[in-house]
DNA sequence: GGCTCTTATGATCATACACGCATACAACGA
DNA sequence: TCGTTGTATGCGTGTATGATCATAAGAGCC
């Protein structure tokens, strides 16, 4: 069974969150803080160095990430380690690239009969 | 392996086409109109009345849809049926929401043992 | 060719938000 | 407690785009 079973609409409020839940990955910046910290935790001045964003950016790219559950952090110190639960935008990345792949396949295909 | 192998940054390319199609999906207009579609094909005056969206607001969201080869369309006679690739969608979805419900249960018996 | 119906698009406004700067706030150390 | 360092946040700005109206473009019928 689907969604919320085959045949009916998803309720708005289900609807409003999973379009929040996308609209976080919708920005490039977010998906690239996710994408280093893919490779481990990591605190914020290295996302400094590694991205090029400014400190208040990072700082409230990262909240928003948090607010969803995708990103924790520990102190050590004064200092802030954080970092990612990358399954599941795994997932849906690799679910997405193989749709991306199947097209660009089609149009190659298209082109080359015709 | 991974969207681009284990501990390697995706291109900024990759990351763009990534949130352009997270973008898609980031707007409740547009996951109501592929939730409708998911019914079975429809023409423009069904939607319209389903969703109460004006004409050309549909109009919009479709054709961004049928760019990402989410919606695509036949002509019978004058007006145009819809339908949509639901697959992918659906997969995102499901993920997500196994997700949020995840995160429901874990802050429910966080509750429960305070 | 006109006429009607359906869909696409240009113009416009309103709003959301990314992004940086400056600054306030929090955590340690002397 | 004060200074230093690291992080969060108020504010301003620019850009993107959702949403609507008016209108053009296209397909069929007389």
């Amino acid at each position: 069974m689907g969604v919320a079973g085959p045949g009916s609409i998803p309720s708005p409020e289900l609807l409003d969150e999973f379009s929040q839940f996308f609209r976080l990955l919708s920005e490039p910046a977010r998906l690239q803080l996710l994408c280093h910290l893919r490779q481990g935790p990591a605190d914020v001045a290295t996302l400094i160095e590694s991205t090029g964003f400014s400190q208040s950016h990072i700082s409230r790219q990262l909240s928003q990430l948090q607010r969803a559950g995708l990103v924790s952090c520990d102190r050590d110190g004064v200092r802030l380690i954080y970092r990612a639960d990358t399954e599941l935008v795994e997932e849906l990345c690799d679910l997405v690239q193989k749709r991306m792949k199947q097209r660009l396949q089609q149009q190659l295909e298209q082109l080359q009969t015709a």
